[in-house]
DNA sequence: GATGAATGAGGATTCATTCAT
DNA sequence: GATGAATGAATCCTCATTCAT
């Protein structure tokens, strides 16, 4: 198998149609053979890989909601001040979204969903924890506001899933302009400045 | 009858039931039988108001947004200052949110939904026309940062969606706190002060 | 009540409106509250005449046959000679079935139905029975072919069905030519001449 | 897998099932799972095949006339004279409708039915129109009456339909008399002899 | 390993029948 | 008597899952 499009694993290009499906008609909104088509493979296929359907929702959730948290996370360090900290995790989360439009929408689309396991649930939590515990760790230093972290953490993650679902981010410096507009927004949201 | 809760019409029990499991289980993983035994009404009764599952969605839609556009409107006039504005639009938002979870949690399910009819979707936009409006009208007279006002709107409409989700207006006056407190720092977020 | 279209008693409606439909969407294409809306009445209402729908295509059945047997026998006696004889028999038949074709449709539709019941079996026999009895007397007088008389009377009740299905009689001259011709074929068929 | 009985495709399985039912209980009485029993097979299966109900009845219609036309035309040619082409003609008939009486009362119980499609009617107005053809070119010689040729072939056809109801060929060799009998009574009928 | 035909449980919808008005 | 709203059993059809190839 030479390395070019072939060797995106069977699993891997059945999670990308699921991905694409989920984000868009819902867990119960799509058939396996849908995803099966999607995906190029046989519907018999998939359940090679996944015990069922709740399977596959689920380790796809936990593979979305472990990958977003992994890129909150990057040029993030301690020694770092609130702002800056603030700064690369925003940005973080904001270049994600708008690289992975599906994937955020499909978090926010199942976050509650009754099918998630325990798994799937503390990889959500995971995700929602590391952004509270930043804005606990500025409000400690009484440069972000006190109030429920999670509560403020909201102020940071909530715009994000309208701006998901109605801008297209067709113009990349738009977008950077945007970025940088709803980062200082958010940031007199939950400073203390 | 009783002019109690039993006279509530069945098309109004049909509804309520339909919100309730659409807001948890999402429009295709709620049976009929299902909304029909929360209704108590049998399920051949649905068929007698809404001509199909698609056709009960939609009515539920535009119901929730229209009621919902309306509660935002409350007590708003043309004259009052835009912080005044703000305040009540905000405030109205909020209680509607915390009295109403379930719907709030449908809109944010559906909003972008493949069944939603022409009807449906204008609906939401109407919502949606009249935070921007708003936030445009504060932008004119300077009040207001100068962004895609539903970009602006994104910052007050965003926060309210993982709070629906996540907090639980279990304690009235701390929930009076909180709305205070998230009045304020959306209103820093918009605001140019 | 006035003695207009009102009289037609409710009970008659049904029938009629009955009729009209079981003859062109069959038995079990047929729904009670399509009837019902045809004969301007309740659905309920029909409960009242019928016990059931199959009460209602049995009572509908008996009748219509035992008015079709009523007319294949106006002004035959059994003093007429066979060829006479014949001559009204076929020609009340014709008459019938051009007058009543959603009758005869609704018969040569429904004549082996597993819903009829023994008194609409018996309607229909008694039809049958009376043209191989005529038959049967042409053949002892050595006037008709001697054959098992129903396999005669298929000869002259048969070629009325697909007449029936095929030809619009809205050409009442046109109309009586062809009895006139289909008369004397037949006779041709069935006569020893 | 056997070269016999079992490997009959399901598809085959179906269509036998599905005209062993339809004849006896009509389109609309008889069910999917009925047939699906019948036939041996899961009644998922039968919409691997047919699209719908309808498309399973319109195919099955467009089979069984295309064969039984087909059946019609065994051994004739043109430079037959009159009568010995009739002689053909009405025994292919006679031997299909002994040997397929559900195939027969098939075709005479749906062809006029609301859910026959234009491919269905097409087949069915090609049988017609062959047997017409044959009236219409003997008419021509002066051999057969001259009538609409249309209603002539009724003559020829239409006995067959009580026939087929009431006539089962138990006995091969009286059914062998009886078709002689009526082979000579129809064209009697039909003939200008 | 991969497939997709086959299955039947379950879902949306219809409709004969009932019954309160 | 007449009605038609209400019902739930029964219908058509779908789809998650299995399994023979």
């Amino acid at each position: 198998m030479p390395e070019t499009i072939k060797n995106i694993s069977k699993k891997d290009a059945i999670l990308k149609a699921a991905l694409q499906l989920f984000s868009h008609r819902s867990f119960d909104g799509t058939t396996i053979p849908e995803i099966a088509r999607v995906a190029n493979v046989g519907a018999g296929t998939i359940y090679r890989y996944f015990i069922s359907k709740e399977d596959l929702v689920n380790e796809l959730f936990v593979r979305v909601l472990d990958d977003f948290t992994e890129h909150l996370q990057v040029g993030l360090h301690g020694q770092m001040d609130t702002r800056t900290r603030f700064h690369h995790l925003f940005n973080n989360a904001w270049n994600y979204v708008m690289n992975n439009v599906e994937a955020f929408l499909f978090i926010n689309l199942n976050d509650e969903a009754t099918y998630l396991n325990d798994r799937s649930r503390k990889s959500f939590s995971r995700m929602w924890d590391y952004i509270a515990e930043m804005v606990e760790q500025g409000a400690d230093k009484g440069e972000l506001i006190k109030l429920d972290p999670k509560f403020v953490a909201s102020l940071v993650y909530g715009p994000l899933i309208p701006i998901s679902k109605r801008f297209n981010n067709d113009n990349r410096q738009a977008s950077q302009a945007l970025a940088k507009a709803l980062e200082e927004a958010t940031w007199r949201a939950i400073s203390t400045d």
